[in-house]
DNA sequence: TAGGTACGGGAACCTTG
DNA sequence: AAGGTTCCCGTAC
């Protein structure tokens, strides 16, 4: 007896045998853990004059003095398993009987109820199994805690008629809450029919299995220990390679590993979708249990979406690198991760991208086992570094806490915002409906976006609402309780949707948040301030989802159109105080300063910020009697700025324009929307753009310069920068309505192009080709007018000339 | 194993003549 | 051939 602290890693719930189980797993101060809930009952509600079928059968229905958002009394029936939840709930509805909040999952909802975002404090009696001690209803109460994950990096090599080579493993040992012990251990295990086999015992680890409980913290500390009975040699970068005689002693033998260093974190590069799932057809073919989870179960994989696929594995978490670093907002050329490691660790792989991969590896198989088990475990130390360098693991892990939701299901935001709301409309006597109820109400309204006059300009000062929707929600009180409750101490939005000032939980979570933020900033905890403010702002999106049980499009309008209001009435403020207001989007404002303003513009601006802050307070105030949250703050400052026209000319164009920003006394150049910023220009197009706002921002001439980039484009001095490239949302032979140019290119590759999601090509005298076929025959005049052409037009209308003009107005015959 | 709307621009496709 | 419409992609917030 005593108390554990620990992390819940992932959780389920079994029914072997009829008999309901919560099934928590994870890690706490004394190695990993297992938790079983035996006295849950699943269950829904139903409203209390709903009649039952005859042959309806439930474990309890139990008055509960809760009703329905429409304010009729609910009743909940209790299941003896989920099985038999999911039976009634279909009888139920044949039978057109409602049902509220049958779609969650019981080992969530337990969580939830109990307000555990992960972190744990139980207490109870512990059985040892092997590695992972197992509680049986132990008490558990939600707690703050900070583990330390052991995590190892997996790659395999495969040949191309489906052989595994090779499986290499970097692993960072970290026994939980021991930050200190940072141990390394890089294993590769390669197929050689030249080997030997193992030699001695029948284990291939020493210790292994002898010791009852903690016997992984023994063999774990010396990795000596590991795979004993087979040599092994040491490669140069440390590793050691292990030759096994056949797959299956290699298969045998991984999973040997893995349940030695017992990892709680499993990593890689598209490690879900080709590692584990070729290890998964391994094991079948060779009729071995591929027992990966920490109860020895077999992991379940999953495509839910082209290319994208999940796993479940008992008591560990995989997190794959492309998917996790987009999650994170990074962006590359592509995901590959030859380039990721190049961009982030500005070092490339051992096999470059340049060389035939497939037959290198091929090549090393044969004549230079060495070489290709250094090449297999260098990737996967590449990922463990990108890992690192990034801080995915420990931002995926606060991202998991704020939410409540495991570490492989964050960025689910309907999920997080259900684990949040659900327990506390409980609290307060309601049920929610079941997702498949919800009917969209038809397309909302966003944001505002105004641009005046399109051109030149000098001296903008921008200013933004910080997060503007969360302040919003939390100075308008928005939230569902307190839409269904709008009757009760009413408050009125700009946008005439009421409100009750009494009854909401979502704003003051908001602020609890945002002190949190603070807090966070203020320990220079990056990604926790991150985790945050990705969550507050998911709240607007999953309210106006007719994917959430909670969707109301009445709040998302009045979020958005309260948005409009605010940015309507601060634009209106400034052009009463004599200021040109040329642009803005959502929540933001571009001012054009006053020649007064001139000898100190950030010191104005920044006086600027106050007085909007101090009119919209009062405002709020006085209209709305209420407390204002909003904040605007002036962000930066353009020295020089472009508001570009509609490419058909007349207005400004929104969501587009360039500029000159100061910032550290360094003049940058800014882009936003244009051809510079977009991946499916040419490289070509985006640094022509960029010299000529270089240029001009800089009051050099563009004419004659224009003239000497079209003959050199001629001169074919440009050709390496004339490649397009653009993503394939579906397969090139399902483009039946249009077949765009891209689709054109990939359609030439023929099956090659079947499954491409992503094509580069270059546009010739036979019209576009890729990149992979022969294309001597560029079309420069393509390029000239379909690249070059309109973006030096889009500046040059504005000193009164074209591009057909400087180029003679005969441009056409030139080529 | 469901966060949103607003917007521009290129080129194919369709209509009309 | 010309002009309008639709599809497709990528982006801003």
């Amino acid at each position: 007896m005593g108390f554990y602290r620990g992390y819940i890693l992932t959780r389920g719930y079994m029914e072997a045998g009829g008999n309901h189980r919560l099934c928590y797993t994870g890690v706490c101060d004394h190695g990993s853990f297992e938790i079983i809930i035996t006295q849950n009952h699943p269950l829904f509600f139903i409203e209390r004059d709903s009649r039952l079928p005859a042959h309806f059968s439930c474990f309890e229905r139990r008055q509960l003095g809760l009703t329905s958002f429409e304010g009729k009394p609910v009743d909940a029936l209790y299941f003896k398993n989920q099985n038999l939840l999911y039976k009634g709930l279909k009888i139920l509805g044949e039978n057109g009987i409602k049902t509220f909040e049958g779609d969650l999952r019981p080992e969530e909802r337990f969580l939830m109820e109990r307000f555990i975002q992960g972190g744990i404090e139980f207490e109870g009696i512990c059985n040892s199994r092997g590695k992972i001690q197992r509680f049986m209803d132990p008490t558990i109460r939600k707690a703050e805690v900070y583990p330390c994950f052991s995590i190892l990096s997996l790659d395999i090599e495969t040949g191309q008629r489906g052989e595994l080579y090779s499986i290499a493993l970097h692993f960072t040992g970290n026994t939980p809450f021991e930050k200190s012990r940072g141990e390394k251990i890089k294993i590769v295990l390669m197929k050689d029919d030249r080997a030997p086999g193992k030699s001695g015992d029948q284990s291939i680890f020493h210790e292994s299995g002898a010791h009852e409980s903690h016997s992984h913290e023994f063999s774990r500390k010396d990795d000596r220990n590991l795979l004993s009975g087979y040599d092994h040699e040491i490669l140069t970068n440390g590793g050691k390679l292990f030759r096994m005689p056949g797959e299956k002693d290699l298969l045998s033998a991984f999973l040997d590993i893995m349940n030695n260093l017992d990892p709680d974190i499993i990593i890689g590069w598209h490690v879900i979708g080709f590692d584990l799932m070729f290890l998964e057809k391994k094991y079948r073919e060779w009729g071995l249990a591929f027992s990966l989870g920490r109860d020895n179960g077999v992991p379940r994989i999953r495509e839910i979406k082209k290319g994208r696929f999940v796993v479940n594995i008992n008591g560990r978490i995989v997190i794959d690198g492309p998917p996790a670093l987009r999650n994170a907002f990074y962006s590359f050329e592509n995901f590959r991760l030859e380039t990721v490691a190049t961009q982030l660790l500005g070092t490339g792989k051992d096999i470059g991208e340049k060389e035939d991969k497939v037959a290198e590896i091929e090549r090393r198989f044969r004549e230079d086992k060495r070489g290709l088990a250094h090449y297999n475990l260098m990737d996967c130390i590449l990922v463990s570094d990108i890992f690192e360098k990034t801080g995915l693991i420990d931002l995926t892990f606060k991202r998991a806490v704020i939410s409540g939701l495991s570490m492989d299901r964050i960025g689910m935001s309907v999920a997080a915002f259900d684990h949040f709301m659900l327990p506390r409309i409980h609290r307060r006597g309601m049920v929610a409906p079941n997702v498949k109820d919800i009917e969209s109400q038809g397309q909302g309204s966003g944001g505002w976006v105004f641009a005046k006059t399109p051109g030149f300009y000098e001296q903008i000062a921008v200013f933004d609402f910080k997060s503007l929707y969360p302040s919003i929600i939390r100075t308008f009180k928005i939230d569902p309780l307190s839409r269904l409750k709008a009757g009760v101490q009413s408050l009125n939005t700009p946008v005439n949707i009421s409100f009750s000032r009494q009854m909401h939980v979502l704003p003051d979570y908001i602020s609890q948040l945002l002190d949190k933020r603070e807090q966070a900033k203020k320990v220079n905890d990056s990604h926790l301030s991150q985790a945050i403010k990705i969550f507050m702002n998911s709240f607007y999106g999953v309210m106006g989802t007719p994917g959430c049980r909670f969707y109301d499009a009445s709040l998302s309008r009045a979020i958005t159109g309260t948005g409009q209001w605010i940015l309507k009435t601060t634009r209106t403020f400034l052009e009463q105080k004599g200021y040109g207001v040329i642009y803005g989007d959502t929540d933001s404002v571009f001012v054009q300063l006053k020649n007064t303003q001139l000898s100190d513009c950030d010191g104005a601006a920044k006086q600027l910020a106050i007085e909007i802050n101090v009119f919209l307070t009062k405002k709020i105030t006085t209209e709305f009697d209420l407390e204002s949250h909003l904040e605007i703050e002036f962000e930066k400052r353009f020295t020089r700025f472009f508001l570009p026209a509609l490419r058909g000319g007349g207005d400004g164009a929104k969501k587009r324009y360039a500029g000159l920003v100061k910032k550290h006394n360094k003049e940058e150049l800014e882009f936003t929307g244009l051809e510079f910023v977009r991946s499916d220009w040419t490289r070509f197009a985006k640094k022509f753009q960029y010299d000529m706002f270089h240029r001009i921002f800089h009051d050099q001439e563009i004419v004659p310069w224009i003239r000497q980039i079209v003959s050199e484009v001629k001169n074919h001095i440009h050709d390496d920068d004339l490649v397009y490239k653009k993503r394939l949302t579906k397969s090139p032979g399902d483009y039946v309505k249009l077949v765009p140019p891209h689709v054109k290119a990939a359609l030439l590759l023929k099956e090659k192009g079947e499954n491409l999601r992503e094509i580069s090509y270059v546009m010739t005298l036979r019209g576009p080709i890729p990149m992979d076929l022969p294309h001597e025959d560029l079309d420069y005049n393509h390029y000239i007018q379909k690249q070059l052409k309109p973006i030096a037009d889009s500046v040059l209308l504005f000193f009164d000339q074209s591009f057909t003009e400087i180029m003679g107005g005969r441009q056409m015959t030139l080529f």
